[in-house]
DNA sequence: ATTGTGGCCTGCCCGC
DNA sequence: TGCGGGCAGGCCACAA
């Protein structure tokens, strides 16, 4: 699914549009567009415009138009970038590979028949105008010491819901958490707020080797635990078996040999 | 405020 | 072979 890195390399592709005059807007589906918009008020905000920056914040990627709105994109589980017709990416885990035009559930074309199109298949994504960027945390591929503290201090949350808190920390999702935690030998069910020093130092080196390493091998389902995250599936670091839980309300894979 | 739960979206996979 | 149920998880609304 697209987590962190998958919406980085959204990012770096939809760079390739920057500059280019709008032309027009394609959003036909009404359920796509956040935030009492519609496609007329999407239309009148973006033609006419140029995006000028391409920023991410998490896993929302924002288009700044010159002296005008940001348009936000979420992409859910199961949503891909497709600039100038090329998916930002080969393969996302949970969606589908086919190209069905009625999966295009947003769309921005320039000239010369170049565009930025979002395809969704399962429609969990969205599109916003002027997304609300305060209700996101700091981003997790930059984030430091203190705001990992922060982010955890006093919490009785599993760790790892309090991970995936998109306000506390943006960029976080489901398979990330699970292979950082296992990484750095940390229950996720414990409480947030139960980490020693050590740990919380320990839990921030791994958080952004691990994100290092998923953007180098191009995603967020390149994790070493993913090949072993199945019924059956044995902890690639010490062969217990693993075992599977529901905390925060997903579905969560964990060693409970080492992960303490 | 904090934490947990249920529902939404729909393609896909498994078992019958 | 077709069909139906369950599953996937990001996010939000809502409840306690």
């Amino acid at each position: 699914m697209p987590e962190l890195p998958e919406v980085e390399a959204y990012r770096r592709q939809a760079e390739s549009v920057l500059g280019l005059s709008i032309t027009g807007v394609d959003a036909p589906d009404a359920w796509y567009l956040k935030g009492g918009i519609d496609a007329a008020e999407v239309d009148a905000a973006l033609v006419g415009r140029r995006f000028d920056a391409a920023r991410r914040r998490g896993k929302m990627l924002l288009l700044d138009t010159r002296r005008g709105p940001t348009l936000g994109l979420r992409f859910g589980m199961t949503g891909r970038l497709v600039v100038d017709g090329v998916p930002g990416v080969d393969r996302l885990i949970y969606s589908s590979d086919r190209d069905r035009p009625e999966w295009n559930r947003f769309a921005v074309s320039f000239p010369v028949g170049r565009s930025l199109v979002v395809r969704d298949p399962r429609r969990l994504g969205g599109v916003y105008l002027d997304p609300d960027e305060a209700r996101l945390g700091p981003d997790a591929l930059s984030l430091t010491l203190a705001q990992l503290r922060h982010a955890l201090a006093g919490s009785e949350a599993p760790l790892k819901a309090r991970l995936m808190d998109q306000a506390r920390i943006a960029g976080v999702g489901n398979l990330i958490a699970d292979e950082a935690l296992w990484r750095a030998g940390l229950d996720p069910a414990r409480p947030a707020g139960s980490l020693t020093d050590a740990e919380t130092r320990r839990l921030a080196r791994v958080l952004r080797r691990t994100l290092d390493d998923l953007l180098a091998d191009g995603g967020s389902h390149t994790g070493d635990l993913m090949v072993a995250r199945t019924p059956g599936g044995r902890c690639p670091k010490d062969g217990a078996p693993l075992v599977r839980r529901t905390i925060g309300g997903r579905t969560t894979w964990s060693c409970p040999r080492h992960q303490r």
